[in-house]
DNA sequence: CGGGACGCCTGTGAGC
DNA sequence: TGCTCACAGGCGTCCC
């Protein structure tokens, strides 16, 4: 479920109603992708930050009050929701009980946010800081964030012109832009006219530059949407709901496309479904 | 070193 | 109804 936009609706559904808040308690369930990586009962009596959003992590900022003169005990929980996981905020009152896959619980006294994973591919962990071991391990092959004004269309296409694997696996693998997963990248190569099994070494700048675009407005309109449906009705499940509606080529094998009627094929490319129409979408 | 395969887990839906 | 199998929106790691 979670690809960039489910995740930064996810990071501004509770960013400003959790920050400021102090830990009560953590709970955790099952094990998650990896370890927490430090005592839970460490977590508690933190002051929580400013939730931010890096590809598809969040950021928790979790502060302890200085104790001393030079005590340096910042850190904070680096998430992922993994392909199922899904992060609660419930304000006040008692949280309910953990089911089967509520993996992890931090009240706190302004709410709990839970996370829910049934596949347990989500991560929860501790890091001292975003820039060092673990988070920035894991942060360091991250490609640049979609909407950031650096990434202009003459860097975007000077980094595909050194690969050599297929536009479609490059998007997934998230090392050039980040964010667009498996539904986002089929449906921004479709927007764009663009055959996924290209080599990115053979886009030519305009096309490149179209690509971008549309990564972007892919993403944006999924913000968009998910944005409006969760304010409509809190519903993390809402929003896939939304995109699925406007999904052109993704999860439609076999059926015309929706502009030129040609049969919408799948195939798999690196493990993964990819669909394309091979009427619109051309080397 | 780029690129692909693997594995982590559980749930769900299709087909028999 | 119940079984088996393919597949699921991610990504770190390993191997060629």
């Amino acid at each position: 479920m979670p690809e960039l936009p489910e995740v930064e609706i996810t990071r501004r559904s509770f960013a400003e109603r959790i920050a400021g808040a102090r830990v009560l308690a953590v709970r955790l369930g099952s094990p998650l992708r990896w370890p927490l990586g430090c005592p839970p009962a460490s977590l508690v009596g933190r002051n929580v930050g400013s939730v931010t959003r890096r590809g598809k992590y969040l950021w928790v900022p979790l502060a302890r009050p200085a104790t001393g003169p030079g005590a340096d005990d910042s850190g904070g929980l680096l998430l992922h929701l993994g392909m199922s996981g899904s992060l609660a905020f419930t304000e006040a009152g008692e949280l309910a009980p953990p089911g089967k896959h509520d993996h992890f619980d931090l009240v706190t006294t302004r709410g709990g946010l839970r996370l829910t994973d049934p596949r347990r591919f989500g991560a929860v962990v501790w890091s001292p800081a975003l820039d060092a071991a673990p988070a920035a391990t894991l942060l360091a092959r991250l490609g640049a964030e979609p909407f950031d004004a650096s990434l202009t269309p003459t860097v975007f296409h000077a980094a595909l012109r050194l690969r050599r694997t297929a536009v479609k696996t490059a998007l997934l693998a998230g090392d050039i832009v980040v964010g667009a997963g498996n539904i986002y990248a089929c449906e921004a190569l479709f927007a764009a006219g663009i055959d996924p099994r290209m080599r990115c070494s053979n886009l030519s700048r305009p096309r490149a530059e179209r690509l971008l675009a549309c990564v972007r407005a892919t993403l944006a309109r999924a913000l968009e949407l998910g944005g409006s449906s969760l304010r409509d009705f809190r519903d993390t499940h809402g929003t896939d709901g939304a995109y699925q509606l406007e999904a052109r080529v993704y999860g439609r094998a076999g059926l015309p496309c929706l502009r030129c009627g040609t049969a919408v094929r799948r195939i798999v490319q690196a493990q993964r479904s990819t669909f394309f129409c091979p009427g619109c979408q051309k080397r």
